[in-house]
DNA sequence: GCCAACGTTGGC
DNA sequence: GCCAACGTTGGC
């Protein structure tokens, strides 16, 4: 099973917004950048967890848990003139852009906050961390995924 | 195919 | 709001 980080503005669209959507479930539509869109495609899979990141904010941080539910479709979005997110290049008949669906599982009481991350040393190869990094949508190690539940002291079920 | 200009991201 | 870092675009 893979782990992953999904960056979104929380003015935009929060882990609140998500957990407000029937099924708690959304299309994670409006990538636009191919290193993003080719771990979307290629790696991302059915039943892979992700970590929900407020990126852009006040307080940096891992707010929560969802699950990808759904693989890699075509993300229609670019096609409509009106939508914030089209792309002219990507038509229906030359779909350059994928989306996932995803759930909302948990949200953390306690946060686990970028600076946190960076003060802690098993975590320095993770590319949140790094500076001027601007992946939207990054795979993390099991290892990294198992330290950063530990730094937020819940339990996971 | 190079690279300068430009637009975007995202921490601070 | 500032600005550094980075990705993309487009002229040549």
């Amino acid at each position: 099973m893979g782990y992953w980080l999904l960056k979104s503005e929380p003015d935009t669209f929060s882990i609140d917004d998500l957990y407000s959507l029937p099924n708690r479930t959304d299309h994670w539509d409006g990538i636009r950048n191919y290193q993003a869109r080719n771990f979307m495609r290629d790696e991302m899979k059915k039943g892979d967890l992700a970590f929900f990141y407020h990126s852009n904010c006040a307080e940096p941080a891992i707010v929560g848990l969802v699950e990808v539910i759904k693989e890699a479709y075509v993300d229609h979005t670019a096609f409509d003139p009106d939508e914030y997110y089209f792309d002219a290049k990507s038509g229906p008949e030359r779909p350059r852009w994928v989306m996932v669906d995803v759930k909302f599982k948990q949200k953390f009481r306690n946060v686990v906050t970028l600076k946190d991350m960076k003060a802690n040393p098993l975590l320095s190869e993770m590319r949140l961390v790094q500076k001027g990094n601007r992946l939207s949508i990054m795979p993390i190690s099991s290892g990294e995924w198992i330290k950063i539940l530990e730094m937020n002291g819940e339990s996971v079920s």
